[in-house]
DNA sequence: AGTATCACTGTAACCGGTCACAGGGACGGC
DNA sequence: GCCGTCCCTGTGACCGGTTACAGTGATACT
């Protein structure tokens, strides 16, 4: 049918027809170009006719403005890199992560910036990723609980690309700007909740010390133990990656060291749900023998038998600080470090 | 909206310094800015002292091209658009997309072309998205999943950008290049897997008839089935959404329609996880007394318990024929659909 | 020797915007 | 009538690359 067929028009993608200019606005609009910027920046005095007659002009010729030609001459580029550096974010152990993406290219879409995504995983690409963003073609870059120690960071530092966080990064605190949900106070009221609830041998599964969220939320649950005059006994703390492997492990090693705990605060969902097997086989009931809690409230924790009680971790919130921070380094401000508050989600893992 | 612009400010942190440019590249180097160019894009004759001479010069002075001079000047991006229309995708739910969007990426990389995520949820995003989009400020887009119906599509298309879709997109075979597993193949391996394993009263958790893959899948099982001459009972066949709830309730209902069923076919890993409580539950054992196969292998078919026997979705495979497609569609080669095979992976909830 | 070819290099004109600067009316004050 | 201000507008010089075209010197061919 098609083979006879002759197609209207010279179809070639991208070299079809030529899309209109700012010139070509200009002549529609019978004003010079400088005039057409001056509406599309808004930034000067244009008499009302000018306006009106360029925006006829521009939907008439359906003009959409060139971001590299304007990228060239503001030299600022209109584009962020969202930064990975760790590949198991994308995958199915971080839920949390794709909520926080979602978050951060709203925010983004909302002050017509786009998102450029980096996955640097690979030797390779770490390096193809620095050459990249020191070369300034981004206009700063968010990063995901970067590691204290990780080269790139150093590197992308030195560059001087301006630099958001989600998560506070030990050390670069004059350097980059962060945003961390209040995770010391989350674990802190998650371990309270459990102590309300009569618990007194209670257990905690950490993540990993050289992430600032595994180190805040192992201060938060000492600091609650304490706080009520209860030891912290170390033979009740072990140390996970995350992970729900990790978390299995972890309540193994619990079990044979604390075998009377009572209840267990796990830093991540992955972690608690990783417990959840154990506990079964080993025979306690949760919440009936063992009450848990997990942290981040991410979509896992409602889905479990039991429903898991969470410490609710605000991405919404911290994509949102996170876009507006950069801007104000874009824009020349000194980095800064904000906390925003996180809350907890009480379902039948521990009931109140 | 322009309040919440980035400002103007000429006095960005990265300003600090100016960034070495072709021509100080080409002082440097003793030549005219030009040879620099050659070299860069090595296309011409330069004679290999000029080319030892400028090699030396961008390590020199640490050079970095500046992608939007070059995009402006060539007409061509360097960047991709993956857009998400459906904000489930990048939710809890599908963590296969995951593992697209890791491979997508790399391939990127792997071709130096930026990844530009755009997620269009909401109206007004996907408004934005389409102008961006039609403007030709990327070389091409990769969608995932699209529903035929979705005015987005015949937009896109209008503007005649390159596009490849992952799945196949019905009714516009000829303007969309697509990918898609042979989802069919590998459902009705999976149903002929437990077919010679001695199953004969196998049940199906379909998934949503409005996809091709709800499709696909349910074919796959229907056909092979009849193929042993076996009948297609409608009573154990039940509809899900892909999702973990939707997969148990699917699972009890099953239980209640076919109580003598010895193996499930679920058509996503999340809907096969989403029975394993229920099964417990009804004193069912896995795969003692029901085997169970799903689909996707995706992160989660591991970590279950049982480990989940799938049907491996190769979507490493997908996301580089995707790109690959893309940069063919990009050079002006005409839409090409392709399907890539899919195999199964077999684990303890249905031995062979 | 004259000339065609080859290998290489430099100049200059773009690409499509932004923005500093100069200039031109209109208006008010002296 | 002259001047200064206030708006508004156009010209032209960039931004940092690519590339068409012209040119140069050396070598090969006639």
């Amino acid at each position: 049918m098609d083979a006879t067929m002759i197609p209207t028009v010279p179809t070639s993608p991208g070299t079809g027809r030529k899309r209109p200019t700012i010139r070509d606005v200009a002549r529609e609009a019978g004003v010079s170009y400088a005039t057409v910027s001056r509406v599309l920046n808004g930034r000067e005095w244009v008499s009302p006719e000018s306006v009106r007659a360029v925006r006829d002009a521009i939907t008439r010729t359906g003009y959409t403005a060139n971001p590299h030609a304007r990228s060239l001459a503001t030299g600022r580029s209109g584009s962020i890199a969202f930064l990975l550096t760790e590949p198991q974010h994308l995958l199915f152990e971080d839920p949390n992560f794709a909520v926080l993406l979602r978050g951060v290219a709203q925010a983004l879409s909302a002050r017509e910036l786009t998102l450029i995504l980096m996955i640097a995983a690979s030797p390779e690409e770490r390096g193809r990723a620095v050459t990249y963003l020191s070369g300034g073609h981004v206009d700063g870059v968010l990063l995901v609980s970067p590691h204290s120690g990780d080269p790139l960071l150093s590197q992308l530092v030195r560059a001087e690309i301006p630099i958001v966080a989600c998560g506070k990064v030990l050390g670069h605190e004059t350097t980059i700007s962060s945003v961390a949900a209040d995770e010391w106070a989350g674990a802190r009221s998650a371990v309270e909740h459990l102590l309300a609830a009569g618990c007194r041998r209670i257990a905690h599964i950490a993540g990993p010390q050289d992430t600032s969220g595994g180190v805040e939320r192992l201060r938060g649950y000492t600091d609650a133990l304490t706080a009520h005059g209860l030891p912290v006994d170390q033979a009740a703390i072990v140390h996970g990656d995350w992970s729900h492997e990790s978390g299995a492990a972890g309540m193994r090693e619990l079990l044979r060291r604390v075998p009377d705990l009572d209840a267990v605060f796990a830093a991540s969902d992955s972690m608690a749900a990783g417990t959840l097997p154990v506990l079964r086989e080993a025979g306690r009931d949760v919440p009936g023998d063992v009450r848990l809690v997990g942290f981040d409230d991410s979509g896992l924790a409602a889905t479990l038998h039991p429903p898991l009680s969470s410490v609710r971790n605000p991405l919404d919130r911290i994509s949102e600080e996170m876009v507006r921070l950069l801007g104000e380094l874009v824009a020349g401000r000194t980095p800064l470090s904000i906390t925003v508050p996180t809350s907890l989600v009480l379902r039948e893992s521990s009931p109140a």
